[in-house]
DNA sequence: GTTAGCATGTAAGGAGTTACATGATTTT
DNA sequence: AAAATCATGTAACTCCTTACATGCTAAC
């Protein structure tokens, strides 16, 4: 009954679910999914692959030198997805859980779209959105109640609102594109500063 | 020698700069200065409040039921600036730090620009940009380089870079506007309430 | 031959959340 | 009389980082 921290181990199923990986090379790729600005710390992956492989999720396969790649450096750990561990991958991606969580997850779950159901996906999109907006008339009560505070404050809140706005209309676009079946390519929005 | 999470003690420094406060109504500014999404939890707020007050950058008093404001409700605790607690806050506002850690706190050093030197700013916003023109041009790169991938991931690390982008704009205007000396109007703002 | 990158791990510690515990006051 | 809000706190737990430990291979 896990509810908070998933999100790596999201990341790492859904990165498996394209090919085998080592650790290594895992974390170069968690580095695109996850939305984080620093690179995950091994101290961090390692302990969470052992987890994930104790619950049956991936299974561990040693690659010996030679073997596998054209050059292999060393010894290396080759991480594979299991069929449990793609059942898993599949409840993590459409679960519904506190909204909290989905805010965490989005990113990952926004980067794994293309193994998912189109409903899942605008459920995901559509929450995302709801709880976006909520934020938002709260952020602009707030923007309009402290007009008294200095300049640097209000100026802060002011491009946290602009932000918030931009992502609900990239958000309102997707959302219009999946129900409209269209294969979304990339339109610019027009900029408007 | 504490590198991370002095961001949670700088806020609080920096809104007791402004009137001493008790918690309760501290948790809730603390919502707008932090960037964070949620609202700090009492089990952090409380717990952090009587460190600082042990390191002697703030005090604790008991306020008693009709002696402070017109209707107090209970016992609260309202905690106040020391001058000691003055001076931690000018050395963080003011320390250059790990650049991980200067990301972590931009916000927050942001919020309370109004009560810094012009130079302290310009190098905070300065070494703000640096650091996400750096995180830029990363992401550009693989953006170029995964090509291949699925249209979703694609989408994600477009929009990503998208709002750094934005991001890099909105502080280039900022510091053109400290270099000319466009005051935004200072230091103490007028006072009310 | 030394530095940089590849590759895997452990131990200690930091900073936060959740759940629990208590109780007054105001609103419905 | 119940529910919401005010107000303060503790204990257990989670997840992450930093620092340490090891050793191979490629490039300069």
């Amino acid at each position: 009954m896990t509810r908070r921290g998933e999100t790596l181990e999201l990341a790492v199923l859904g990165l498996l679910h394209e090919q085998p990986m080592h650790g290594y090379e895992l974390r170069k790729q968690l580095n695109v999914v996850l939305g984080w600005g620093r690179l995950l710390s091994y101290g961090s992956l390692y302990p969470a692959l052992k987890k994930m492989s104790r619950a049956g999720w991936i299974t561990e396969h040693v690659a010996e030198p030679g073997t596998t790649a054209p050059v292999t450096r060393r010894q290396r750990i080759v991480y594979e997805l299991t069929e449990r561990g793609d059942q898993r991958f599949t409840s993590l991606m459409s679960d519904a859980g506190p909204a909290s969580w989905e805010d965490d997850n989005f990113d990952v779950r926004f980067a794994f779209f293309g193994r998912t159901d189109r409903d899942i996906r605008l459920r995901i999109l559509e929450g995302r959105r709801a709880r976006l907006q909520e934020r938002l008339s709260r952020a602009q009560q707030q923007l309009a109640a402290s007009r008294e505070r200095d300049t640097y404050t209000e100026e802060l809140q002011r491009h946290g609102v602009e932000s918030v706005e931009r992502e609900v209309r990239w958000l309102s676009d997707l959302i219009a594109a999946e129900r409209d079946g269209v294969r979304r390519q990339v339109t610019k929005p027009t900029e408007t500063t």
